[in-house]
DNA sequence: CTATAATTGCAAACCATTCGCAATAGTCGT
DNA sequence: ACGACTATTGCGAATGGTTTGCAATTATAG
């Protein structure tokens, strides 16, 4: 049982196919993904996309995954898979950026879990203003 | 003129009702607004919620405000009253921290921004589970 | 294997955000 | 200050991601 599973029956939740298969879809994709995304690579099986829904905020409850949204549609990666995107203000491309963020723990906080969105101006889009 | 209010001429767009008012409520206002809550500060004048989301899409492309969205609402803030918050996992309470964030800017880019969001387990919520 | 409560699928509701379009109002040149 | 030109607005309606209520299903404890 992976390490994720073992987190979801640790807080008393059952292991159900459905979530096993969102789990199993997370770790196979290392971009962040959207619910939609999620739902439609668990369609060999009959899930429901409110089920997606449902499972994604579990795992985001119990710190297994993040959730990164551009303002209109959230995307969800395992904790593990860390690292950020610099988006551009004009054409709203992503590039993929490491994680460089070292901070201290916030009093009082425990299990902290960062999400930088950085946005910017890239070169081309520079150029064409 | 304020400063905000010079970067919207120099875009080459107009310095109309809407766009002082919204200006004028973000700085009265540190704390990041929603479009909501900035419609509803606006209430005086014959206003429309679709001209206030307008007009913050426009106040972001020029880098003079920062949006930042929790996956549901976005929240709009002047891009200097510039600082983060961390979320509780458990009770999705706000608390402010201040930006200790120094980054190179990446390469190609310019006018870089940079949003921070933190998620944690507060105290309070630490002890009840 | 059964009982029990957690989860699911489905369909409908929600709500933030966006769009089309005619009316309005900034700006620039005179 | 005036008029023309075009950006911007207000309004209403559409969109689309996300959530919810509920009966049927299914994982888990005993």
């Amino acid at each position: 049982m992976s390490e994720y599973l073992a987190r979801v029956r640790q807080a008393g939740c059952r292991l159900t196919k459905a979530r096993r298969a969102v789990i199993a879809y997370l770790q196979a994709h290392d971009e962040p993904q959207t619910a939609a995304t999620v739902h439609r690579g668990l369609r060999g099986m009959r899930t429901d996309l409110a089920s997606v829904y449902r499972t994604l905020e579990l795992l985001e409850r119990l710190g297994v995954v993040s959730r990164e949204s551009d303002g209109k549609t959230a995307a969800y990666a395992l904790a593990d898979h860390h690292h950020h995107h610099i988006v551009c203000r004009g054409c709203h491309r992503k590039t993929c950026l490491p994680c460089a963020l070292r901070l201290p723990s916030p009093r009082g906080f425990s299990a902290v879990q960062h999400q930088v969105v950085l946005t910017g101006v890239c070169a081309s889009c520079a150029q064409s203003s």
